[in-house]
DNA sequence: TGTCGTTATATTCGATCGGACATATCGTGA
DNA sequence: TCACGATATGTCCGATCGAATATAACGACA
């Protein structure tokens, strides 16, 4: 394969770090307004979901989605602006990142072993893949 | 914290990926020339740092490490020119990722919680950490 | 007022990961 | 030729992680 991926972590002191799987579970909420509906897209567990969510929202002093219980639809949750901007700078250093990392290691990438594809599991689509 | 942490591994296709746990085992084999040594460094037990190496030379065309058995002290690892392109490399891209975060996630760093101090297990030091 | 779909939370279970431990093997030097 | 210290590799076990499942609480709306 050409062009190496890179995949990161941000470590806010030892309290809260956001990777790849929280922004896109923010991502999917904000698309959806639902957290049951984003689990369901990236194929996790509500709970999983649900626990994702609790330390991100633990994590800062201002939470990153709003959430309520019963009304219409029997609830939701919604992005909240601070949300919104920690999915624009991760995705927008993710940018940055990935367009240097291929000249820090194109040519390590020429040595790594021509690669057999493997499959995801049908139905699932997470929204960084696009 | 003010400046946040960014941890990140790079992929090669599906067969290898190489993050700050192999990056640093590679920097012990280099100054220690002994694999059990940059084990015991490192606060890991020999069958994990041995996997660890095994996967990365297994995941290349051209092995990073190359090992003997027997002869003066027993044997001992080294690392090769390949090997310690890897770690430039990564050290390299490190480097230019955490300069560059800090810009990206000042504003949102400023919103993480105040972290207690997290002490590790005495003994154990990281050549990441100088 | 009852229905509905969602959030919230506890319990249980299986898979996975890595440490601890046990050996076997090797080659140089005493 | 024997001892030594390191590599190489298997087995076992405890901790951890997350999926599966179950249940409660909630509030708008028909």
């Amino acid at each position: 394969m050409h062009a190496p991926a890179v995949r990161f972590r941000v470590d806010f002191g030892r309290d809260e770090a956001i990777g790849p799987g929280k922004i896109a579970l923010l991502e999917h909420i904000g698309t959806s307004g639902s957290l049951s509906q984003a689990a369901r897209d990236l194929g996790m567990s509500y709970r999983r979901a649900w626990q994702l969510l609790a330390s991100v929202n633990a994590g800062f002093r201002e939470r990153a989605v709003t959430t309520a219980r019963g009304g219409r639809g029997g609830g939701g949750a919604a992005l909240t602006a601070f949300g919104r901007e920690l999915i624009r700078a991760y995705r927008g250093f993710d940018a940055e990142v990935q367009e240097r990392a291929g000249r820090h290691f194109r040519a390590i990438s020429r040595q790594a072993h021509p690669q057999v594809r493997k499959r995801r599991p049908a139905g699932i689509v997470r929204l960084s893949d696009r």
